[in-house]
DNA sequence: TTGAAAGCGTTACCAC
DNA sequence: GTGGTAACGCTTTCAA
């Protein structure tokens, strides 16, 4: 029939006879129905993907620009949400694969075996993002959480702070934030600083709230660090209320890091030291991947680091300035 | 066929017979085609959901939780997000319907005339969420956006402020921001205040940095007010950012408040005074419902108002004591 | 440029 | 308890 043509924009069919089909389907009311083309073509034009969280401003931001690029392509995005947990994952996914997803889009490279298996069984593309796992299950889009815990050690050591305390969830679930944490552990053995603390501000999902109880929770012991770093910006965000209402003077007494640049670490006061991994990118950078997947311009795993770049907020010092270098000759 | 009922496990197939089918079956490698039984009995297993933007703390709660609560049911949601414009929804809600969902749930009560068309035509339950619409197109879990606001404006006339300006988004998209401006400006009058300023932070979403970018555009001009009503707690909390970076004293010179419990308003420093609206238990409620609508508990619209409650915090005074009546005799 | 016909895999309905 | 037939709304192919 001509008018699945013209509805479908296809050149085919005459200007005047689309516009009239157009107007008339528009008039009805009529609704294309894409389980009917889906069963036809044996496409489905779902992309599923995991997210650890959707209560996060992060993974929010790259959801939000994965689905605006991809919903230019006529993909509809199925989302779920892990918990940060790979059990709860493996639910997911089997779920998700249920739809007959053109492609996967996971958070984080840890997966349980059942995972993998499934994953593989699909036989559609994968991509891991948020990380640069070892032994990848396809494609990945991420950065390395160690080298952006690195930045902020080095960082803080410039400024001659000497004893760092991590502030992060309890062991166990949120991966990333364990990665984070064993990239600050690291970063201070390179450097040569005392051994570094833990705070522990209970089971992941931690946030603003977490942050703000488990700086409470230290009481006088806090006094033995000169740095805090935090999991994330919300977490940050927290132990500075916290202190500034303790009296604490930041940065002269203690010095606070975050990680992700959310807004909230550039708009408190003091702003928030912290460190930018572009959720936006990552998510532009995914849509662009699969867009290339999907039309056949890859042949093989894709790996993209996208980096990471400090952003020196007031929670921290500037370095000592250096001696300025005379003039050559 | 005999094979289709076998497969699924339907009781007037002998036992034996479902047997051999489901092992011959297994042996040649037979997928069932859950797209082609979406396409044949018209039920896809799809709820779609439109929300102004996923990267908004409240309105991601109330997905998560409606997420939660169907996900057990076996239901997948499709999520759209409007950006807030209504010709964007309209679009979303083309694109959604297509996937024939089993329902539709919708964040607020104003849309485009062919969107109502569509949902009419689609003849699906339709929830309308976050509102109380005058002409609901179904059934509606909310609250007045109206009332909430006068809850706020109560609250700083008993502690004798005068002087309000409303900070908001620039009219036009957000309707739900226009309906909370309204709210204070009728509260306003009823109470004989003068009349309500507006400061346009820009166009929606606007959050933390436009409350920050707006009060700092306002200069001195500020002064002129002793209270600030914003549209939301994020751009509550930009404003006390950067009002406490001019040097004002809050709540002394300036009282703020803010919208929708946000974390940011119970960790920030001083507290925000803030109006919760349970972002979760719309969620809750809206998956409640869509379970009564599944099984057929339902037969009439449902108009659920969840109500909201003011959280007093520290950036706005106490009333005034009252006198302490004497003890009775 | 348009139209007619066949068929995708499933299930509802009816006969056996 | 079993099986045959038709149909869901779309796309592909071929003919006009």
């Amino acid at each position: 029939m001509t008018v699945s043509r013209a509805l479908r924009n296809d050149p085919s069919v005459n200007k005047n006879t689309r516009m009239r089909i157009h107007s008339t389907a528009r008039h009805m009311g009529y609704v294309y129905d894409t389980t009917a083309q889906a069963f036809r073509t044996q496409k489905s034009g779902f992309v599923a993907v995991t997210l650890p969280s959707v209560n996060n401003a992060n993974f929010a931001e790259t959801f939000r620009a994965l689905s605006y690029e991809l919903e230019q392509d006529g993909v509809q995005l199925l989302l779920g949400s892990t918990h940060y947990r790979v059990e709860k994952e493996e639910q997911l996914v089997r779920q998700l694969l249920a739809r007959k997803p053109e492609a996967l889009v996971l958070t984080g490279g840890h997966h349980t075996g059942a995972t993998r298996d499934m994953i593989a069984a699909a036989g559609i593309p994968i991509v891991e993002m948020w990380d640069l796992p070892a032994d990848p299950l396809g494609h990945v889009v991420g950065f390395s959480n160690a080298d952006a815990m690195r930045l902020i050690v080095e960082h803080l050591a410039n400024s001659s702070r000497q004893k760092i305390a991590f502030v992060g969830a309890s062991l166990g679930a949120d991966m990333r934030g364990a990665e984070r944490r064993d990239g600050v552990i690291q970063a201070a053995r390179a450097l040569g600083l005392p051994e570094v603390g833990f705070i522990d501000a209970g089971p992941a999902p931690i946030s603003m709230r977490h942050g703000f109880s488990a700086f409470e929770n230290c009481g006088r012991t806090i006094a033995q660090y000169d740095a805090l770093v935090c999991v994330s910006d919300p977490v940050a965000f927290g132990c500075l209320s916290a202190a500034l209402r303790m009296g604490l003077r930041i940065p002269d007494d203690l010095a606070i890091t975050g990680f992700g640049h959310f807004e909230v670490a550039q708009v408190s006061n003091p702003r928030i030291t912290t460190v930018d991994v572009q959720a936006d990118q990552i998510g532009h950078d995914v849509a662009a991947l699969l867009r290339d997947i999907f039309e056949g311009r890859i042949d093989r795993p894709l790996r993209r680091d996208v980096g990471c770049t400090l952003i020196q907020g007031e929670t921290t010092q500037m370095p000592p300035r250096q001696m300025v270098k005379p003039l050559a000759g």
